[in-house]
DNA sequence: CGGAACGTGTGA
DNA sequence: TCACACGTTCCG
C-alpha cells in the first residue's frame, strides 16, 4: 500500500518537525493572536496575517517536505489530534523558495495539472484515512445524518461530496512528494492543521463560540430583517484561511463572496424562518405539488 | 436552478 | 473610510 510509504516518510518528517518544534518555540513568544470580532467569532482569515493569501498549493509548490510533514500530521491525527505544522518555517521555507526559484511557474503547472487529473482515487484514499483518524472516536453515526439536522458533525464525506470545484492537490498519481489531499478536509490554524471534520475536537476554547452564538441570537432577536451572521460553531467558520482556489475565492474582487470552504453552514440553509419542514435528504418539503 | 455580479450592511 | 461578506439580482 501506498500509505506504508507516506508512513515512513512520517517518521522521517516527525524528526524534522521536532527539531523545527524548538525553533517554533523560540518566536512562540507571541501567543498565537487570534483575530476574532466581538461576537468571538474568529473574523480575520489566516492568509491575512501571512502577508498574502497563500494557497495550499502554493505551500506545496514552495517546499514538498512539508507535503510529506503534513502527510505525517495526518497520520498523527489519528492519535493526537492537535498538531504543529511547519507552517512558518521560514528558514527551510526560504531556502526551498530559492532553490526552486520557478515557484509560481511551478505553482501554475501543478494547479492545471491537478485540474486535469480525474482524482476519483485519492478521495478515496483520503477518504480511508480519515475513517482511519475517526475510527478512535465514537464515529457518530454518519448513516443515521436524518433529522438531526442540527449535527454540528459534518462529516468528511460530506465535504468531499459538496466540493465539486476544488483541484484535487495530487497528480498522476505519485505519492512522491504530492499532496493527496483535499484541502478543504483541513483547517489550518497558526497552531497546526486539523481535520475539517470537526469530529476530532480540536480548537481551543468553545467558549468563545458559545458568547458569539448568544450574541448572534441577540442580534437576530433585535432585528429579523438583518443580515445574518456566521455562526462560529460550523466547520466552515473555523476554518481560517481562503483556499484561493474556489470561485469565490478566484473572483472575490467582484464576487464579494466568502471562500467556499468558509461559508457558514447555517448561512447556506435557506434564511426563512421557523415554519419549515425538511427532509430527510436535506430537500424542502412542499405541502403542494 | 446554480453561479456570477452587484449593492450594501457591518465592524474595524 | 475601508475591507469583508450577506442578500439580491442578473444571466446562462
Ligand atoms: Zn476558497
Ligand atoms: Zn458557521
Amino acid at each position: 500500500m501506498s500509505a506504508s510509504g507516506g508512513l515512513m516518510e512520517g517518521n522521517q518528517a516527525r524528526e524534522d518537525e521536532d527539531a523545527r518544534d524548538s525553533c517554533c518555540a523560540d518566536e512562540e513568544s507571541s501567543p498565537v493572536v487570534e483575530r476574532r470580532n466581538r461576537s468571538g467569532i474568529i473574523s480575520t482569515p489566516l492568509s491575512k496575517s501571512l502577508k498574502h493569501s497563500r494557497a495550499l498549493s502554493q505551500y506545496i509548490a514552495t517546499c514538498s517536505a512539508a507535503a510529506a510533514v503534513a502527510n505525517a500530521n495526518a497520520n498523527r491525527l489519528a492519535q493526537s489530534s492537535l498538531v504543529t505544522t511547519g507552517i512558518k518555517s521560514h528558514s527551510v521555507d526560504a531556502q526551498h523558495r530559492g532553490q526552486v526559484g520557478l515557484s509560481k511557474l511551478d505553482r501554475g503547472a501543478l494547479v492545471s495539472s491537478l485540474l486535469d487529473s480525474p482524482s476519483g482515487l485519492h478521495l478515496a484514499q483520503a477518504a480511508e484515512l480519515l475513517r482511519r483518524a475517526s475510527m478512535l472516536l465514537p464515529v457518530s453515526d454518519s448513516s443515521s445524518l436524518g433529522v438531526g439536522g442540527d449535527m454540528e458533525a459534518v462529516s468528511a464525506s460530506d465535504s468531499l461530496g459538496s466540493v465539486t470545484d476544488f483541484p484535487l492537490l495530487s497528480n498522476g498519481g505519485g505519492v512522491g512528494g504530492t499532496f493527496p489531499f483535499h484541502p478543504g478536509l483541513f483547517i489550518m490554524t497558526p497552531a497546526g492543521v486539523f481535520l475539517a471534520d470537526g469530529a476530532l475536537s480540536q480548537v481551543t476554547g468553545a467558549s468563545e463560540q458559545q458568547q458569539a452564538h448568544s450574541e448572534m441570537a441577540a442580534a437576530a432577536n433585535a432585528n429579523a430583517k438583518k443580515k445574518r451572521k456566521r455562526c462560529g460553531l460550523c466547520p466552515p467558520c473555523r476554518r481560517r484561511i481562503n483556499c484561493e482556489q474556489c470561485s469565490s475565492c478566484r473572483n472575490r474582487k467582484t464576487g464579494h463572496q466568502i471562500c467556499k470552504f468558509r461559508k457558514c453552514e447555517e448561512l447556506k440553509k435557506k434564511p426563512a424562518g421557523g415554519l419549515e419542514v425538511m427532509l430527510p435528504t436535506g430537500a424542502p418539503f412542499r405541502w403542494f405539488q
